[in-house]
DNA sequence: CTAATATAGTGTCACAAAGACACTAATCTG
DNA sequence: CAGATTAGTGTCTTTGTGACACTATATTAG
């Protein structure tokens, strides 16, 4: 038999398949802390329960994972995240009541104004606190994979400054050393986090000022293709 | 409708699913260069090309992918390998012509003597050295997994000794130090190379030597969780 | 036996970047 | 105008890698 005969009787249903779903832990900084946006199920299984956002893959709309993603948080959130990267994929038979699952799990980052009109708009989606996460309980196994996500951007926070994608377009040193520490959770130095981000040149001053009730701090703004750099030492060790 | 009803009605058959398959990069050291291993294909689609060693989740068998992706390796190697990380997972409808499909993808790492008996013996089974793979015409997207899975590794080598794990249980100094300079593309000051891996307290001498022509060198073991463990600073920059 | 060669391993100074912390700067409030 | 508050800088110390010459221990050729 040739390849096009073989893909002519190919039948897709001729083996079981584990249900497959595409996850994304969403974080954002508001009012001095992280949140992720989490969803109130409506279907079964873990009904009412809170989960991440996400769902199946639609295999005429989506041409890949990131479509899928992209389009399950664009429609909880109305907008695209500036950041989206591949977490971790988890796949057992104890995940998921109805059987062997897996899920392609996604970080992604986005300033809490881009979208707070869309969100304070529909009570089944909201931005939960990470300090009060313990007091929620979350669908399948979506609390473990919130913290890998935390790990990750925690490392992230040590070697490069994608946490700033969690911020608005402006924004100032002060506020992007502020969400560096509470990932890394602990104080940073003012002078080695200014230091090496003035050296490598990743971000645009904006000219503007904007105060916090002292001296006001200069805003900037990311230059491209800041998510990619990474400083080659550890900050807070 | 509650859970129950609803899990005793559910049919996984009901929504149209990708192709779901796993596939490893698994990399070995052995005659001063860098092998990965790979299997001529015996079926459609891409009959006769070489491939990465993988297939599909057996629901029966398989608790997890981590099942999976071993009992692949041990089915082509006849053993286990110490080390298997997840890599990326990629999903589309173009990499497959069966259709939308997604790959699990994971880096593993082994010692060439551990199974050389086991891959000699059969034909469709062979540890092609990375300085010749433009040679081969490889199936589906491989030749990128393979290009993702060595650009991990790489990483790895300028802040951690993961590489290793590519050596058999005893090794060199030197040895160890040659596959991290062919992992980053250029030579390495062999002071901060054992400087570092001395302080951090990563391996255990065996009192044992061995030579290679001139002067003898230690021969040494990972001491354990050495797979976790991270340097705050790069190599070799 | 000895000298040459080859590979392994160390000593030490230079250099780069983070840590510590005191200092100056700009704005607000009473 | 003084004190409080937040932003930002100067500078010395500390840490860890880069460079490179040096010593150490084996094999091999004459």
């Amino acid at each position: 038999m040739d390849e096009k005969a073989f893909l002519e009787s190919y039948d897709k249903g001729a083996f079981e398949t584990p249900i497959l779903s595409v996850d994304a832990v969403l974080f954002t900084y508001h009012e001095q802390s992280l949140k992720i946006l989490l969803v109130k199920r409506s279907n079964h299984p873990d009904q009412w329960k809170w989960g991440l956002p996400g769902g199946f893959i639609d295999l005429q709309r989506d041409d890949s994972l990131e479509d899928t993603v992209i389009r399950k948080l664009e429609e909880k959130t109305g907008v695209v995240p500036p950041y989206v990267e591949q977490l971790v994929t988890i796949g057992n038979n104890i995940r998921d009541k109805r059987g062997w699952s897996v899920t392609v799990c996604y970080t992604a980052l986005l300033a809490f104004q881009d979208c707070e009109a869309n969100i304070s708009s529909v009570s089944e989606v909201r931005w939960i606190d990470l300090n009060t996460l313990d007091t929620f309980n979350l669908a399948f196994d979506h609390r473990k994979i919130i913290e890998i996500g935390r790990e990750r951007l925690k490392q992230k926070a040590l070697y490069s400054i994608v946490p700033a994608y969690a911020l608005p377009e402006k924004f100032t040193l002060p506020e992007l050393q502020h969400i560096h520490e509470i990932l890394i959770g602990k104080k940073l130095q003012k002078k080695s986090f200014r230091r090496r981000i003035e050296q490598a040149d990743l971000l645009a001053a904006t000219g503007e000022k904007r105060s916090e009730g002292g001296r006001p701090a200069n805003l900037y703004r990311l230059k491209e293709n800041t998510g990619r750099f990474t400083f080659i030492r550890n900050l807070g060790q």
